[in-house]
DNA sequence: CACCTTAGTGAAACCGATTGCAACCAATTA
DNA sequence: TAATTGGTTGCAATCGGTTTCACTAAGGTG
């Protein structure tokens, strides 16, 4: 058996109480007991055992994420390790865990957070993603648990979340092609239950709008955030259409996009110009290398954990939010017409 | 406050115990019984506090994985998420969830493992590459915690571990290009303070004496896990020889390489043949493509996880390794001479 | 001198579950 | 009829801490 704050308190001749201050640096105990104490953790090798404490003091310093989709998709795509990683620098500097679930989909998914949050695993959770279709957000509201999403929810009530000014990012990106003469431009993106393709898409119309260029619902396709996902989709585009450029939402699906145009016999850039999403590190490497939004994933992740820190530190903490600005990455994927 | 077991047993009419029981699916509880619980356990909506469940029971299902050096390094080189996704697959599989610690140096990296077992954070852990001066193996092998690492250690008694064959690896990969007519080939490693690198360098002087080649120490170089680390080794090299060919035990280091040839004036492979390691998603897409050594990353996550919940299920689980197989995957990277 | 602080510590309740053991009841056996 | 047995369930201890409250002794105040 394990030395506990019992055995710590014999050896100090102090109450367990007494020994539970002393970790706590609690200012009401002498100097004298405090070392006589901590010389009696010494020896037998004392550490205060985590579950005990949390069950007791109902903090468990660590917090919950959850994996959107099957895990096997959502490692495989950089933008989750990336956002991990700024949350994960967050974390071990405040000096808390992080708790990962992984959900093959929406039902596991909210078993998932279930789990954690009445389980009480977790102190907080910050969400990667929101659908439209959410149930989470509402639950997790009403619950008055701590979260933070990365990505503007729907309905954003509430709640505390992280984004990219996605409407003016896929304006960005379509204009830059507009400037650079392109009229018939195509737009590729994740299934539409995605806020973030529907705000992009949204940015995408606006960009046409203003400068007067029809939009042409052909031109527009949705498939899973893959390397095959944006291959059908772009598939399904030149079947009927023949755009110069496109924008795609997500680098990874990109690739896919130049795969589609090759074996269609066209080539990227001459025939068709590309924007990509995300700027992942892959995207500088490819052929071409790919002009793409980077939408500081790093940083995504970094504002998400802090948020909900903040919250956890001071719990009626009003919602709020944070948009992570985006920069246009000008490499060789797109060409003037 | 939380509905807890005494709320659902008053419910019920019986004891706390009996719905402990009925939770575990007791045998020895009655059907009637078990309904009526049941349904005491719906309508507040009840679900078992896990941590309290864990400070009873002693198991925490949740596996513990120990990020080495910073988590800014860990999460950018693919290898890392790459095998995460293996294990966190297994992991759902069987119900546990991960429990992640990132540390900045080495010892950090020792906290966030005392902090986790002492703790009792988690049933077991899963360690990521290991070191030749590693004091963690022998910590938890003497605590009797049950762990798996991944990568041989230098003293494997009685650890469980998964690994390739990197020896035969580096050994097929120098191989490679002595058959494509090299003679001059230089080595690129990570710091040989991991065993990996020592086991690789192994394998590139058994070809060379296989082949004759007599082994020149200014062809070899040592430098950080990353694209700088492969670019100032290369530099290094390039001021003292010019091999033809280079075998780089990690493709993330090759992107360095080939700046670093670039810079030099070099062409690849024209001038000098490359084979990388591991096989990560950019690879494929480089420029030019990456011929590489593919040594399966989510396998050797998969097996780390599988034999670490074989040895929680059977506690004296003897020790135990796996070897996953390795593929040379062709590319462009290399040519004959 | 009686009264009030204040500092330092211990006793005991509590957090929310699990589990060994005793107890109970009805049915069976001797 | 008494004892045994098998099936159910409850009591109470336990897991390893935190925290409230009470208590003691020393020092300060009017």
């Amino acid at each position: 058996m394990n030395v506990t704050i019992k055995d710590v308190a014999q050896r100090a001749h102090v109450a367990p109480s007494t020994v539970s201050r002393v970790i706590a640096d609690n200012p009401r105990i002498s100097k004298e007991t405090k070392e006589r104490v901590f010389k009696a953790m010494e020896e037998p090798g004392y550490y205060p055992n985590a579950i005990a404490r949390s069950l007791a003091s109902k903090m468990t310093y660590t917090i919950g994420l959850i994996m959107p989709r099957s895990a096997e998709d959502a490692f495989s795509n950089p933008f989750f390790p990336e956002v991990m990683r700024g949350i994960s620098v967050v974390a071990h500097n405040e000096k808390y865990d992080l708790l990962i679930s992984t959900s093959g989909n929406e039902e596991e998914e909210k078993q998932a957070v279930i789990n954690m949050v009445k389980g009480r695993k977790v102190d907080g959770i910050v969400l990667l993603c929101s659908r439209t279709t959410d149930e989470l957000i509402p639950w997790l509201r009403e619950e008055k648990f701590p979260f933070t999403v990365i990505g503007k929810p729907l309905d954003s009530k509430g709640v505390c979340w992280v984004d990219n000014d996605n409407i003016g990012a896929s304006r960005l990106a379509t204009n830059y092609l507009i400037k650079h003469g392109h009229k018939e431009i195509a737009f590729i993106s994740g299934s539409l239950e995605f806020v973030v393709s529907l705000d992009r898409l949204d940015g995408y119309k606006l960009a046409l709008e203003e400068n007067n260029i029809p939009f042409v619902k052909e031109l527009v396709a949705q498939d899973e955030f893959s390397e095959d996902g944006g291959y059908n989709a772009m598939m399904r585009i030149l079947k009927q259409k023949k755009p110069t450029a496109v924008v795609v939402t997500d680098d990874i699906m990109s690739f896919g996009v130049i795969r589609a145009a090759i074996d269609y016999g066209l080539r990227v850039p001459q025939d068709v110009s590309l924007i990509g999403f995300n700027n992942i590190p892959l995207s500088a490497y490819a052929n071409p290398p790919l002009t793409t939004i980077d939408i500081s994933t790093f940083e995504l992740g970094v504002k998400s954990a802090e948020l909900l820190l903040k919250i956890l530190k001071n719990k009626d903490y009003m919602a709020d939010h944070i948009i992570v600005p985006v920069k246009l990455i000008e490499r060789k994927s797109c060409i003037k017409r």
